[in-house]
RNA sequence: GUCCCCAUCGUCUAGCCGGCCCAGGACAACGGCCUUUCACGCCGUCGACAGGGGUUCAAAUCCCCUUGGGGACGCCA
């Protein structure tokens, strides 16, 4: 048995958040960290909510961040003679009793402690009534009568309850399925977990829970709960409040890479480190270090560290991911080898793999299609300019050979000859190649777009009347 | 209402078993440099220990209170 062993146990009736995405990666980096398990549960007990369609994106985008599960995930709804044992040995040890209440009896045993300003809670009438099983009847757990439930928390710290606080809780229902609680302990016992990290709304839980495993004499797993995380606005993250599923972030063209460093930063440190790659978070995570208090999401931060992963990726392995989008944008089927070169001109540039991908449209579309910017058009395509142009493509038609370093000597002569600036030449090219004044190196634009297609796109510009008719409009 | 948890720049955070901190880094913002646009990069500016009491020679660091935030109180998970 591994010295450490940890699960992920997402209930599948949504898609994996970002919140959830966190704690699994700090479950699986736990357990990476100390060579030991990481588990998957699914938590699909409520079987109203739960859907088959959300377990598998909830397993895609588990993939996608490049967390990998030991063993095939258990599913909590098969799971039911499991819970059914722990719930009969309870009873069998007398810590555990049916009880006949109504819900409504419940809900007004409740309603009275509310208004003795107490905690609302049952009040354990039939605890000792010996009752057996019946129509109606549930399984409470008999919780201590005195005393406290401590437990050093991995990132809260110690955290003691007094088992006043708790009532004698459900743990089968009427209708024989056990309750969360129960559930939650029999697997992680049964699974041999030895370390649960989960969010910060189930610390309530987990004195109930230690309670089980103490009636059950078993050993109880280290807890760590971390704490939400919040909306940039510091609000709770909801639909509304920019809460996105890690799907969403796959769509839009983010780097799994880089949404992983940045989640694992959000409530964890190392130092003064921002970019983390998978490995180095491997074996800097060993569950310390964890802040205790909620952390908000910053979608700006996000985006830097994405555009840091998006830069550091060789253009061939960008030009693979790149490639869906490029289709997704409409843009023309083009050769791996090409797209890796549009790669290398624009990658740092873009944000994301979708704008990568929007930022290749002007070099990928015919000169014809090409959109030019009015604006830009009026301010550079002047009279002179367009003369530059002329003047250009008579040389860009006779350089003997097109490539990058050939046509930065070539326009760096054409400037040089006729004592000229390159602000003078440059934004007018740039608008030809590019129909604004953006882009990249124009060297490399022009060799990427070859001697044809270049030269099309100067003659257009330089026959255009732009400026004649942007003057007038002023 | 009751219980639990949290509290350093706008945001993520370092520091927190006290002195090296009139608090460091990163994102954002702003300004500049570079420049064949933009971007990258580089340099700089703005900017925080929630408040109040203690303890101590010394507190962001320890204790208490207040305030503010969050969570939990289900035969949901």
């Amino acid at each position: 048995m591994p010295d450490v062993v940890t699960r992920f146990a997402p209930s599948p009736t949504g898609h994996l958040h970002i919140g959830g995405a966190r704690t699994a990666v700090f479950s699986w980096l736990l357990a990476r960290h100390f060579g030991g398990r990481f588990y998957l549960r699914i938590e699909d007990t409520d079987t109203l909510r739960s859907k088959q369609e959300y377990t598998d994106t909830i397993l895609a985008s588990m993939r996608w961040l490049g967390l990998d599960w030991d063993g095939a995930p258990v599913y909590q709804t098969q799971r039911a003679h499991l819970y059914d044992s722990f719930v009969d040995k309870l009873l069998a040890t007398g810590h555990a009793y049916w009880c006949g209440c109504t819900p409504e009896e419940v809900e007004a045993m409740r309603e009275l402690a509310r208004q003795n300003h107490e905690k609302p809670r049952y009040n354990g009438k039939c605890r000792e009534r010996r009752l057996g099983p019946g129509k109606g009847h549930c399984v409470r757990l008999k919780i201590p009568l005195t005393g406290k439930v401590i437990f050093d928390d991995m990132v809260k710290g110690r955290i003691a309850v007094d088992v006043g606080e708790l009532d004698d809780m459900v743990i089968r229902r009427a209708d024989g399925m056990s309750t969360y609680n129960l559930a939650v302990v029999a697997d992680d016992s049964d699974m041999g977990v030895t370390h649960v990290l989960r969010g910060d709304d189930h610390v309530s839980n987990t004195p109930r829970q230690i309670l089980i495993y103490q009636a059950l004499g078993l050993p109880v797993p280290h807890f760590g709960h971390v704490p939400m995380i919040l909306g940039h606005d510091r609000q709770k993250l909801s639909k509304r409040h920019g809460a996105r599923s890690v799907i969403e972030y796959q769509r839009d063209g983010l780097l799994p890479q880089a949404l992983v460093s940045y989640l694992a930063r959000l409530g964890w440190s190392h130092g003064n480190q921002e970019i983390f790659s998978l490995e180095e978070l491997i074996s800097y995570f060993d569950g310390g270090n964890l802040n205790p208090a909620a952390a908000a999401f910053d979608p700006a931060k996000l985006e830097w560290a994405n555009a840091q992963f998006l830069r550091g990726l060789p253009p061939g392995e960008l030009a693979r991911l790149v490639a869906p989008f490029v289709r997704e944008e409409g843009l023309d089927e083009t050769p791996e080898e090409r797209l890796a070169g549009l790669c290398l001109l624009f990658r740092e540039r873009a944000v994301d793999l979708r704008a990568l991908a929007r930022s290749f449209r002007p070099l990928l579309v015919p000169a014809a299609e090409l959109v030019v910017d009015d604006k830009d058009a009026a301010k550079h395509l002047t009279e002179s300019g367009r003369e530059h142009l002329r003047a250009l493509a008579e040389i860009l038609r006779a350089c003997e050979s097109f490539d990058a370093t050939s046509l930065n000597d070539a326009l760096n002569s054409y400037v040089a000859d006729n004592a000229l600036s390159f602000k003078q030449v440059a934004p007018p090219l740039r608008t030809a190649l590019m129909g604004f004044m953006g882009g990249s190196h124009l060297n490399e634009i022009m060799a990427f777009l070859g001697r044809e297609e270049t030269l099309k796109r100067v003659k257009r510009a330089a026959e255009s009347t732009h400026r004649t008719t942007a003057l007038r409009c002023l």
